[in-house]
DNA sequence: GCCAACGTTGGC
DNA sequence: GCCAACGTTGGC
């Protein structure tokens, strides 16, 4: 399980299809856990204490407004089904859009609940010979239920979560461009260490800081400085 | 509610 | 293909 791999499933998804909004925003705080889908998932429910430090003005949270999503452009098979979904891939179908489905971690979960049509996300390759950034993605549908938790023929098929009190939910997203040149890992990396150092926007990044998540919420500040350095190094906006 | 065993992620 | 990091499961 894990992963935010649109595989193509993505293709049944129409961005204009009116689904329903599975609750939106919501979640900062809360972490592991399940924390909003009240009951259902069996049985060990640490169900986080979004209480505490959650202060300020109930409304508010601070929000993230820019993201980056993990996904692997290069085939892999998986209970027999190849889980590939590079940025080529998205760019290709209808529409250039298609669902985030297949995640399947909490925390991952929680994040895309948070996320608002318009907002941008990185498309980030994963698992592959180069991982890095490849493009620009614009999320044009917030959050509703991720329909392949229920398919048992889908590779993220998840038998523990039940259609009156669905666990996992997604994201339509829309191809926006390709960044002017594709930002490896280890050039970001090297951001990292440098400014957890001597201090700078990467210092603290879900990068690496929270490696496994396989969607991250990044601050404006780090959004821009990865943007600023695709530019130093030789085009880009 | 602890925590050992287990499974997954994803870089290398 | 290895394996470290870390999330999840489930016994107690």
């Amino acid at each position: 399980m894990q992963k935010g791999h649109c595989s193509y499933h993505t293709l049944r998804c129409h961005p204009d299809e009116d689904g329903f909004p599975f609750e939106s925003g919501s979640s900062q705080g809360k972490d592991l856990s399940d924390a909003e889908d009240g009951v259902g998932d069996g049985k060990r429910k640490r169900v986080a204490s979004a209480k505490k430090s959650q202060k300020s003005t109930s409304s508010e949270k601070a929000a993230y407004s820019h993201w980056l999503m993990k996904s692997e452009p290069e085939s892999r098979i998986e209970k027999g089904v190849d889980v590939k979904f590079g940025i080529e891939d998205l760019k290709a179908l209808p529409n250039q859009t298609g669902c985030w489905d297949g995640v399947r971690n909490y925390q991952a979960r929680n994040f895309m609940r948070d996320m608002k049509p318009g907002q941008q996300a990185f498309f980030y390759h994963s698992n592959c010979k180069e991982p890095g950034i490849a493009g620009i993605i614009k999320i044009v549908k917030e959050a509703y239920v991720d329909h392949t938790q229920f398919d048992k023929k889908d590779v993220h098929y998840d038998p523990s979560s039940k259609p009156e009190n669905p666990k996992w939910s997604m994201v339509d997203v829309q191809f926006e461009r390709m960044t002017k040149r594709f930002i490896p890992l280890t050039e970001l990396k090297k951001y990292h260490l440098k400014h957890k150092s001597s201090g700078g926007a990467l210092s603290n990044i879900a990068l690496f800081t929270r490696a496994r998540l396989s969607v991250q919420p990044l601050t404006t500040e780090e959004f821009d400085f990865i943007l600023s350095v695709i530019s130093f190094s030789g085009k880009e906006e």
